[in-house]
DNA sequence: GCGGATCAC
DNA sequence: TATGGTGATCCGC
């Protein structure tokens, strides 16, 4: 337990084996934050909104209650043709990539001020923060919450400003790498896009070994094909892979570490990352999957600075999905979670024990989503639609046709 | 159509 | 002391 002392709170609690530099444990995070938002106007409105969907809530228990066997029955079958459908439309052929760059704002700011690195820091202002450093959040410091509340738990944070056009710039150099292996891809923000590298791994696969390899030689010939890369930055946190070669550099004769990349999936999204952090000194993390949803969600599993591939088999897919909490899907935010939560849902197997029970009180379009989480069935196909500048509302977005009533 | 709810970065 | 700005969709009227 914290000793909460005159100022609050206690920052050298190290009875659950944490000393400052390391951080906060879950459960002072949770007494820190709400020992300082209670009774603000903020947490009465979330408390009020959080009523009013514990109220749908009930009211979703209510149609369940007063179904008849028969209401079931016909809920069942309805998903049940749901799923025979999407089932017979899965396509596990395109190999979609997801790529997020790590702790964007806060890694820019930190490879051009590296007195940072070793520091809890943040992005943003007093009164909001947009997203901050792994120090940082380890004190519990996250994006979308006030710097004077990120203060309390954290005192020693530092927090910079945005300089957005910064971050663009930075995000126009992750692109051009982007469309070397997918001229159509998708960007969801700054910092994440979508890629379908299916025909790149066509191409790729007659590259020769030569065409595959990555130097690290500060020469100029190497340099001039690379005209971005900074040999000083890529000693430590550079993508790594098995295959690195101790070898000599065909054009100065010097000793050279070279990256050979597979002609495989995995061999190209190491490439892609590597291509990244030498243009712009930044790492990021990608998934690799048969489609979007799942992508996104493999992207997590290795980040920061990792890669994650599922592979394009049914059997893998349904594992993967068997016992993933239902909160990980991209579309299910905290209400829906909690909605599921008390019709007894919480991984996506649960999903289809109570698809009956979900049918009953979903609308056809969103229990169509659910099955489709289920079966981890997304969307294959990435388009760069100019209407559609940012992929906001995964539940409902890269839908076949947007519903204007 | 419009306002509210939800979700994401 | 104090809790962002933006874009997108669906739902229920
Ligand atoms: N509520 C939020 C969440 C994020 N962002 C901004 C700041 C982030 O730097 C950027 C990318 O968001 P991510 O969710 O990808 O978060 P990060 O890239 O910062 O961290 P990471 O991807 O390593 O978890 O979007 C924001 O303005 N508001
Ligand atoms: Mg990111």
């Amino acid at each position: 337990m914290a000793d909460f002392t005159s100022d609050g709170f206690c920052l050298n609690d190290n009875k659950a084996g944490l000393s400052q530099m390391e951080g906060h444990s879950k459960e002072d995070i949770a007494k820190i934050l709400t020992k300082n938002s209670e009774g603000s106007k903020f947490y009465q409105n979330k408390k009020q909104r959080h009523q009013a969907t514990e109220q749908r809530i009930a009211q979703k228990k209510k149609i369940l209650e007063e179904a008849s066997p028969a209401d079931y029955n016909d809920a069942l079958r309805k998903t049940d043709k749901m799923l025979s459908n999407l089932e017979a439309s899965r396509d596990l052929s395109h190999t979609i990539v997801h790529v997020d760059m790590d702790m964007f704002y806060a890694a820019v700011e930190m490879r051009d001020a590296p007195h940072l690195k070793d520091k809890p820091v943040a992005v943003g202002g007093n009164s909001m923060l947009s997203t901050s450093n792994y120090v940082a959040r380890k004190f519990g410091v996250r994006a979308a919450q006030p710097g004077f509340l990120a203060k309390k738990l954290c005192p020693n944070l530092i927090i910079v400003p945005c300089n957005f056009p910064k971050y663009r710039a930075v995000a126009a150099i992750v692109r051009g790498v982007f469309a070397e292996y997918d001229p159509n891809y998708a960007s969801a923000s700054l910092d994440e896009a979508y890629l379908d590298i299916t025909e790149h791994l066509k191409v790729r696969a007659d590259r020769t070994e030569e065409e595959r390899t990555l130097w690290r030689c500060d020469c100029e010939y190497w340099r001039s094909l690379d005209a971005d890369w900074k040999p000083s930055a890529t000693q430590e946190t550079e993508p790594t892979s098995s295959e690195n070669n101790q070898e000599t550099c065909p054009e100065c004769g010097r000793v050279a570490e070279s990256i050979v990349t597979g002609t495989d999936a995995e061999g190209a999204v190491l490439e892609l990352r590597t291509k990244v952090f030498r243009r712009t000194a930044l790492t990021c993390s990608a998934g690799i999957a048969p489609n979007s949803k799942l992508a996104k969600i493999c992207t997590d599993r290795n980040k920061p600075n990792g890669q994650y591939q599922l592979p394009p088999n049914k059997e893998a897919v349904l594992e993967f999905v068997k016992d993933l909490p239902v909160r990980k899907i991209p579309g299910i935010g905290a209400t829906t979670e909690e909605t599921l939560r008390a019709l007894g849902v919480q991984t996506c197997s649960d999903i289809h024990k109570h698809r009956a029970s979900l049918a009953l009180v979903f609308s056809d379009l969103s229990t169509e989503y659910f099955m489709r989480v289920s079966l981890g069935i997304g969307c294959t196909t990435i388009s760069n639609d100019e209407e559609r500048k940012s992929i906001s509302n995964e539940r409902y977005a890269l839908l076949p046709s947007p519903i204007t009533v």
